[in-house]
DNA sequence: CGAATAGTGTCTGTAAGACACTATTCC
DNA sequence: GGAATAGTGTCTTACAGACACTATTCG
């Protein structure tokens, strides 16, 4: 019987069912949930890895995540690792469901699947190192040569288990949830100004916007986002104004990247042959 | 060690380690992959469930699924339950993960992670019920209740587990995916006609659509489809030339719902709190 | 003042929705 | 011919991209 669940047996013979239920016969697999974590760190897309101190993948770089305790939903424990990685919790950034990656020889200790989900947050100082991990940092994503048509760079590190894989997926989802839905600003502080927004655009895309067209389109765009009435000044030029998220959920029109008009031979994510 | 795993280890020292990894510490948790069958009946988006044959949820409702096998990954166990299920393969149709729903107390007799998933199937006749399960029919959405606004019909069936949960996030899914993809391709038979495609996305919106401007707008994005230049007689009426399914795996421009325009406080899927 | 950055106005092509109209079949 | 269904043409409005222009700050 699963001490968590609260169902209520219809009769003495499914009670009896129950409690007599032997679970032990399953044969060992482990669930893991990972957390691919972006933030904007100078002007480009970056993740966070956490080097491996110990076997298997001694010293190569894996998304940072852990074990589902048995009293956890994975929700949870996507939100207790986030926690414990970056210190923040899900009241700052975004947190949500990538999918799993569960081949059976994806980590050659045992069966693991991973539950993978993805945070977009605010630019962030480099973590201090978890207990597990000899090292942690952001890492551009256009330095791993991860995606399609890339190179890794001089100093790349070599990823852990399938994580090039699921980091793939993971960048090709947030490209695509830009377009339609406010997830840039999760990666800008509570107030920004509409620059600040693009250059998070410009940064998950990897292209340059024309300033005058996203603005029209940012404004056009019903809830996304809202007037603070106040500016804040660069150093140099006219100062911009400030704004705050709106209260969409999703974006009507979108905005949509330059890239998307060609992209009729793409592939869609995550289709099973 | 993983038997399934082709990893190398870099040293004498990690081989001892893995081959003396011991995997029987986990707690015991099994994981399942469900495979949400859609279907277009009549006119309506329709699902595919399966009477319960034992315990627990004797009698109530499920989404067809099973174990997934120590060899299998998950996409194959899928690929292998749509076909015990149906007897189709995914030659015929599309599928795709949707999520894991891991909820500790989500099945009475253990931690069950369930993975995930969504077919799109041309209809088919009623199938036969499989071993463990006495019943198996398609049930139109719109009867079942799960989505908010609508109650279910006299006979609705009772559903098992969270499968409630698991049917809205996929009919969720559904309906967005099928403005920017060529999904409802995997609805209709391998030639099809306009009108039919077009009652495709009728069904799963539950909305009429204008057919001069459906048909304006389908023509006019690359790669939907194309001509094969015969016509099909449907008793009364203009016969209507038949198409195939093109090669675009996302649609530009996209085939917008009318209700996606009204949609700013709609909920976006799978956001963690 | 000039450099730098923020923000506005305007023109053009394309796409969407509305809807009147034509075409081809069965009876 | 009439009913039924498939398909075309056209008008209006709205948005995308391009790009010239104005505004506000710092030094």
């Amino acid at each position: 019987m699963n001490p968590f669940s609260d169902y209520v047996p219809a009769s003495d013979e499914e009670r009896r069912y129950l409690s007599e239920y032997d679970p032990s016969g399953f044969p060992p697999v482990a669930t893991t949930v990972d957390v691919v974590c972006f933030t904007i760190r100078s002007g480009r897309l970056a993740v966070l890895l956490v080097e491996r101190g110990g076997f298997p993948y001694k010293g190569a770089w894996a998304i940072p995540g852990g074990f589902v305790e048995p009293s956890e939903d994975t929700d949870e424990a996507a939100v207790r690792e986030l926690e414990e990685e970056t210190g923040l919790g899900t009241a700052v950034g975004h947190l949500e469901q990538l999918g799993t990656f569960g081949a059976p020889g994806r980590d050659p200790r045992m069966r693991v699947f991973s539950v993978s989900y993805m945070a977009f947050l605010p630019d962030l100082p480099d973590p201090e190192a978890g207990s597990d991990a000899s090292g942690a940092r952001f890492w551009a994503v256009d330095d791993l040569g991860v995606l399609e048509g890339t190179t890794p760079s001089e100093d790349a590190p070599v990823l852990a288990f399938d994580h090039a894989e699921i980091l793939r997926v993971a960048i090709d989802r947030a490209r695509a949830k830009l377009e339609y839905t406010p997830l840039a600003t999760a990666f800008v502080d509570e107030t920004f100004t509409l620059p600040e927004l693009r250059r998070v655009y410009e940064a998950v895309w990897g292209t340059e916007l024309p300033a005058a067209n996203f603005r029209r389109k940012v404004l056009s765009t019903p809830g996304f986002v809202t007037p603070v009435n106040e500016t804040v000044s660069e150093s140099v030029g006219r100062p911009a104004a400030l704004y705050r998220r709106g209260d969409a959920r999703l974006l009507h029109p979108p905005i949509l990247s330059p890239h998307t008009k060609r992209a009729a031979g793409m592939t869609d994510e995550a289709e099973v042959r």
